[in-house]
DNA sequence: GTCGTTGCAAAACGTTTGCACACCG
DNA sequence: CGGTGTGCAAACGTTTTGCAACGAC
């Protein structure tokens, strides 16, 4: 099990996950492996990850290998990654697109609509010239029930 | 050298620094120590300090006791937190109130308004009830410089 | 004198590096 | 076959933990 996983992220436009990434890794000189398929197709299953649980997911991946291949993937522009906490990062396919809201106490994540930060990106692009990254990007705060239960 | 440092942050109204201090811990029925004074006037000296640079300023402090220093001051609300980049946290006294901004590409820390976030506080807390903390808030992209230099 | 606090040593955690072997193209 | 990519082991920077001694109140 495991070589049958059918996910139609249509990433862009043509082509499946793998042919995706073939042919990016083949317009840099760089080498399809099976190793790269399989973080590809984890990060792809799981949506948001942590590199330990990339490993969880693919053990016969080294861990070493699974660092490694997720900067290369993030180099291509395929898996995204952001700081959810205090832990380590947490990767996801490029495709999913949107803002994370954490909450301090609870520690539970929510994904925000992208359009929420489009306010403060355009006064920052408009005041200094900046180029806000709206994926590499947390918010953290208190969720309604948290507040409440205080 | 070393002993005076004259701070005059406005922080409750009344009272010095360390006067702030003393009354927060016996509030709690903590103490008041001269590495707790120490840490606290290093991190105001500072204004933005990862714990070792923090340890640089006060060498006759251990390194733990400068961590867990910190965690105590953050409960008691004398200094907050917040990640710039990918290595340690940075300290600063907890009347600095802003946003950070951060270049991704050349690593440039730039203190925004917290303003510039109040349309998204705003929007968090009417639809979610999210109550968002400004303070432990950084945004990530490219400034200027870097965006034209590409 | 009590009990909160400290320093030291060691472990834990997440990540990176060096190197010989494996295997994609 | 050549050079990219992998696994293993070890180093690394940062933070946490356990514990005996210390000192604020």
């Amino acid at each position: 099990m495991g070589a049958m996983d059918a996910h139609q992220h249509s990433t862009t436009g043509t082509g499946t996950a793998t042919a995706d990434l073939a042919r990016q890794l083949r317009a840099r000189g760089l080498r399809l492996t099976p190793q790269r398929e399989q973080v590809l197709s984890a990060v792809r299953a799981l949506g948001h990850a942590t590199p330990e649980q990339i490993g969880e997911r693919v053990p016969e991946v080294d861990l070493t290998t699974i660092y490694r291949t997720l900067e290369l993937l993030e180099e291509i522009g395929l898996v995204r990654h952001a700081h959810l906490g205090h832990g380590a990062p947490s990767y996801r396919p490029a495709e999913d697109d949107h803002v994370h809201v954490v909450c301090h106490t609870c520690g539970k994540v929510v994904d925000a609509d992208p359009s929420l930060v489009d306010a403060m990106a355009e006064r920052l692009h408009s005041e200094r010239g900046f180029l806000l990254d709206r994926s590499h990007f947390t918010v953290f705060g208190r969720c309604r029930e948290c507040a409440e239960a205080e």
